[in-house]
RNA sequence: GGCCCCGUGGCGGAAUUGGCAGACGCAGCGGACUUAAAAUCCGCUGGCCCGCAAGGGCCGUCCGGGUUCGAAUCCCGGCGGGGCCACCA
């Protein structure tokens, strides 16, 4: 009887769902057994898309499956979940080029590739499948954008509260509201901010209505803001700054974005950027994805430094040291952010974003027109221009000067395009001599270049040629009051810094790159917010009973694109019936809100509905939170908790990553979630690459129709060329579907293949002709277990010999230690190799072939389902124990010895295990080899490492 | 330009801690079975050299240096490939 893999894989999955072998239980559960440890095992679902699954998608899935099934065997509680992220761009580009509505193809889409993840037998509790789209889902989506909306972030606790706590600690006098909104707590008596002037402070009882709630808005972890977002016409909508890559581009299509100042909602992300950056040290990730996400973050420390503006006329140097002349005539103050307030005697001009709100007003006549015409070009321009640009420098001389508050100088204000308005102040004090980008600017304008800091190693440094970045002492940076002269950069830093907070004239500051999340899309295929917009332009979030806001039915879903920068985004809901649109309360009309939330916040909180995917009552059971969220970890150390392993791709580094442990802090601090991280330990899978061909005009063709003759490559006849290795896709042709190699070789084939191709983490080249060599194995495996003629079991009931039982328990000990460190490759080795040894066996004693059974299982489930039944057993093997191995088999009587000479191999020996080194060495003296290689030589060194090697170091 | 990762046979890779380089698989070659092919099975397979053979020698983990009794592994300097960021003050 042949390994008939076709009929035994239908089998075993049908088996496998209708005994529903994999559900996982909850507490509460009939059957749940509170003593089992848990294992929450994920993989980043995926988006439903139109043209189906590739082999490259499931290597991940393959791995999780793999430990899943692994941990099952061992006790643990398995939780191992999929489902579809499908609301957003792609599922509506679809939609909208096959002219069919979004929910059908999603509908269908989702059809497909559950049955090609079936296919795979992957043992995914599907009871707990959903898609973000599902109305029972988003409703819990919109109900967690509500908990953002009535929270705001407590900077002195560090955490989300409710923002009726806020109101009431307004109202009962305990907090101030400063000028620019700012909340000062009352303890904080006699505060002052910069300046050192009394602040306005004003209690609530003082503030009117429409006050109030500007500053709650101010204050709200979801709120609405008039910013400079990223437009992008020709996707019609609005995008986060993560999904703009370039600096200028789209992620999604590769398109231009523009900078347009619109009103839309914003996610106060910023406020966690701290506690998102520090607890990045309790998660078990891989080093380069938290460096990512520290990047994105990018957290530095400097000062923020007041200058003053004095008009061209005026004698800005005749002012003296800067600060004490404000009381007379405040001129207007541009406050700057540097990372090096040590170069600060350096600074030889001061730059203005052309978005700077200031720039109007420190430009003087005369330079009006020329100020005006340069930020009109900026801003014309998309950021990806500028930054192609960034070779030349160019900027425009406002006619302002500031005074330099450390000595007084007067130094020219400039408009330029190289400071960012969206980076710390939007202006910049410029120090030529120590940064390259004001040096080349200094260099175009002919600007005085100024050195302070001198080279702490003697070499030298030309300042003329370019500036000096690197450490030094300073010079020349002494006033009357303070003097760092001699001092190294931290120190200098240090000494400036306070001088300048002692005479209010700047302070320490912490910046961070990170920018509030901008949480709108103009698009149909996504979460409708919760939001309604009263007649007096007030938002207030739907009460939770409402919920979900549904999205309305509409033939016409199409985003409003276009190629016209100045183009305004068009929300598609605009479109909506307009008994959607309006809805009364009291009497009173509100117009729900037209944009939907962005692709990431169906992602942002699904590992979390997994845990109770049919709570009707809540986002997720608390019980069920608690059991499946909590730390495994005991030994008292700070950890993360949360999802025990998570798999997926590394191009996530920075936007669901981000997201979700953003989303997930707010609902800690709310007391929702009881971890403070979502993913206590991530692993990054490799991508699956593939050759493209493509032919004589450069075009790709498909690479399934590809020829090879002699290392040359051909398609229909006609010479191809071989590309690069690319990922696997439609737009390189080179796409290899899943059901394909199934058919003809059966699943398990194809998942030992994936596994076998290299370590998980590492990108790897598909070769479809490989997969032959795990079915050859497979088969291989079948004949030692089943007679090919009669379908007889070649197994007895005798003992295995010595020899074999070692062999078998160190095979054992390799695959367990293989899978636990996720190195399928090598456990798969290790079976192919001990199956090899079994070959010379007439019959499998029932012990080696019950244990190589259920080693093999977690990767080729289904053949060893089949023997396992053969074997004479009715249930499934999922919950076997994993065989475990005998210590003292591992050891043996002998060790063979490599006796080198030098370091170079002569000779090897067989010593007793317990032999000491005199004996050893002894021994490797005795051997012929070793001896002829030694003669004549004085021996010098003995070195015996013990079960390693002899070494005779001879002159 | 900055930061990070990686370079091992014809190919994918193994070598978990500085200790026998090339496990295992693909491809290739030779053989068995077959009318034949596929499939399957057995053997060989890093390079160069000596030998009829058994066997033996030298070289070898991108290149050049270094540390060490001993380096694919650690350090320094190149070269090549990949990733992330990119006027972030």
């Amino acid at each position: 009887m042949k390994y008939d893999f076709g009929a035994i894989e239908a089998n075993w999955q049908h088996r496998w769902e209708a005994e529903r072998t994999f559900g996982a239980l909850n507490p509460g559960d009939d059957k749940f057994d509170p003593a089992q440890p848990k294992f929450y095992i994920l993989d980043m679902f995926p988006y439903p898309s139109g043209v189906g699954l590739h082999v490259g998608h499931p290597i991940g899935y393959i791995a999780t499956d793999i430990v899943a099934r692994y941990k099952r065997m061992q006790g643990f509680n398995v939780l191992h979940p999929m489902g579809y992220d499908a609301f957003g761009l792609p599922a509506e580009q679809f939609a909208v080029e096959h002219g069919v509505h979004p929910r059908i193809t999603t509908e269908q889409n989702i059809a497909n590739m559950t049955r090609q993840l079936k296919q795979l037998g992957l043992s995914y509790d599907w009871d707990r499948c959903f898609a973000t789209t599902d109305p029972d889902y988003y409703r819990w989506t919109q109900w967690i954008f509500l908990q953002l909306y009535h929270s705001w972030f407590d900077g002195a606790e560090q955490r989300a509260r409710p923002i009726s706590e806020l109101e009431q600690m307004l109202a009962a006098g305990n907090m101030f509201v400063g000028i620019g909104g700012d909340l000062v707590p009352a303890a904080v008596k006699g505060f002052e901010p910069l300046g050192g002037e009394p602040i306005g402070t004003r209690k609530w009882h003082e503030l009117s209505s429409e006050q109030r709630g500007a500053v709650l808005e101010d204050h709200r972890l979801a709120y609405m803001a008039e910013v400079d977002v990223n437009w992008c016409p020709a996707l019609g909508t609005v995008l986060a700054n993560e999904e703009v890559i370039n600096d200028g581009r789209s992620e999604r299509g590769n398109y231009p974005v523009y900078k347009r100042p619109l009103r839309q909602w914003m996610l106060r992300i910023t406020a966690y950027a701290e506690r998102l950056l520090d607890d990045l040290s309790l998660v078990d990730w891989p080093e380069p994805i938290k460096l990512m996400q520290r990047n994105w973050i990018g957290r530095s420390e400097g000062a923020m430094v007041d200058f003053t503006i004095t008009s061209a006329s005026a004698d800005g140097a005749s002012r003296g040291l800067g600060g004490s002349c404000r009381d007379d005539e405040p001129g207007d103050i541009v406050t700057v952010f540097t990372t090096r307030p040590d170069t600060l005697f350096g600074a030889t001009y001061m730059v203005l974003a052309p978005e700077h709100p200031l720039v109007d007003q420190v430009t003087i006549d005369t330079q009006r027109d020329a100020v005006g015409q340069y930020c009109r070009d900026a801003a014309r321009r998309s950021e990806i221009d500028r930054a192609a640009e960034a070779k030349t420098k160019t900027g425009v001389f406002t006619g302002a000067y500031a005074v330099n508050p450390v000595n007084g100088e007067s130094i020219p204000v400039w408009i330029a395009d190289y400071v960012m308005m969206s980076y710390g102040t939007g202006a910049i004090m410029a120090v030529p001599a120590h940064d390259h980008r004001d040096h080349d600017f200094a260099r175009t304008f002919d600007l005085p270049i100024i050195q302070v800091v001198e080279p702490s190693a003697a070499g030298d440094c030309d300042i003329r040629n370019g500036a000096y970045e690197g450490d030094g002492v300073n010079v020349r940076s002494a006033n009357a009051e303070v003097s760092l002269d001699g001092l190294a950069a931290p120190e200098a830093k240090r000494v400036i810094t306070e001088w300048l907070a002692g005479k209010a004239l700047g302070r320490g500051q912490v910046q961070y790159k990170l920018r509030d999340w901008l949480f709108s899309r103009q698009r149909y295929w996504g979460e409708p917010f919760p939001v309604l917009h009263g007649p007096d332009g007030v938002a207030i979030g739907v009460d939770e009973s409402e919920l979900p806001v549904e999205l309305p039915e509409m033939d016409d879903f199409k985003p409003t694109a276009s190629d016209d920068p100045d183009a305004l985004p068009q929300p598609p809901l605009a479109r909506a019936p307009d008994q959607w649109r309006r809805v009364d309360r009291d009497g009173v009309t509100f117009a729900r809100e037209l944009n939907t939330m962005p692709q990431w916040a169906g992602s942002c909180w699904y590992y979390l509905r997994y845990l109770d995917a049919h709570n009707a009552d809540r986002f997720v059971g608390k019980e069920a939170e608690a059991y499946w969220m909590s730390s495994r970890k005991k030994d008292g150390k700070p950890h993360a908790g949360g999802v025990d392993l998570y798999v997926g791709g590394a191009e996530h580094a920075v936007l669901h990553l981000l997201y979700a442990r953003f989303w997930h802090k707010v609902l800690y601090d709310l007391g929702h979630v009881s971890t403070p991280e979502p993913f206590g330990r991530l692993f990054n899978q490799g991508y699956i690459q593939a050759y493209a061909y493509t032919d004589d005009r450069g075009v790709y063709v498909p690479a399934e129709q590809i020829e090879e003759k002699g290392g040359r490559f051909f398609h229909q006849g006609r010479p191809v060329r071989q590309e690069k290795l690319g990922k696997m896709g439609k737009s390189l042709k080179n796409a290899v579907a899943p059901d394909e190699i199934c058919k003809h070789f059966g699943c398990d084939s194809l998942r030992l293949y994936e596994m076998y191709l290299g370590p998980l983490d590492q990108d790897k080249a598909w070769s479809t002709k490989d997969v032959v060599g795990q079915h050859r194995f497979l088969n291989r495996l079948w004949r030692n277990f089943v007679d090919v003629e009669t379908g007889k079991l070649l197994v007895s009931d005798d003992p295995p010999g010595d020899d074999l039982r070692k062999k078998l328990h160190r095979t054992i000990k390799r695959v367990t230690d293989d899978v636990e460190r996720l190195s399928f490759n090598t456990a798969i080795a290790a079976l192919i190799e001990f199956n090899n040894e079994l070959v010379a066996l007439d019959r499998l004693p029932r012990q080696v072939a019950e244990a190589v059974v259920l080693l093999l299982s977690p990767m080729a489930p289904h053949i060893a389902e089949e023997l396992w039944q053969r074997l004479g057993h009715d249930r499934s093997l999922a919950y076997e124990p994993w065989p475990g191995y005998d210590q003292d088999l591992l050891v043996e009587g002998q060790v063979e010895y490599p006796v080198q000479v030098n370091g170079k191999l002569r000779g090897k020996i067989l010593v007793a295990a317990d032999a000491d080194d005199e004996a050893i060495s002894q021994a490797a003296l005795g051997d012929p080899k070793v001896a002829s290689a030694l003669a004549g030589k004085s021996i010098h060194r003995v070195i015996v490492v013990k079960d390693r090697l002899v070494n005779f170091v001879v002159r």
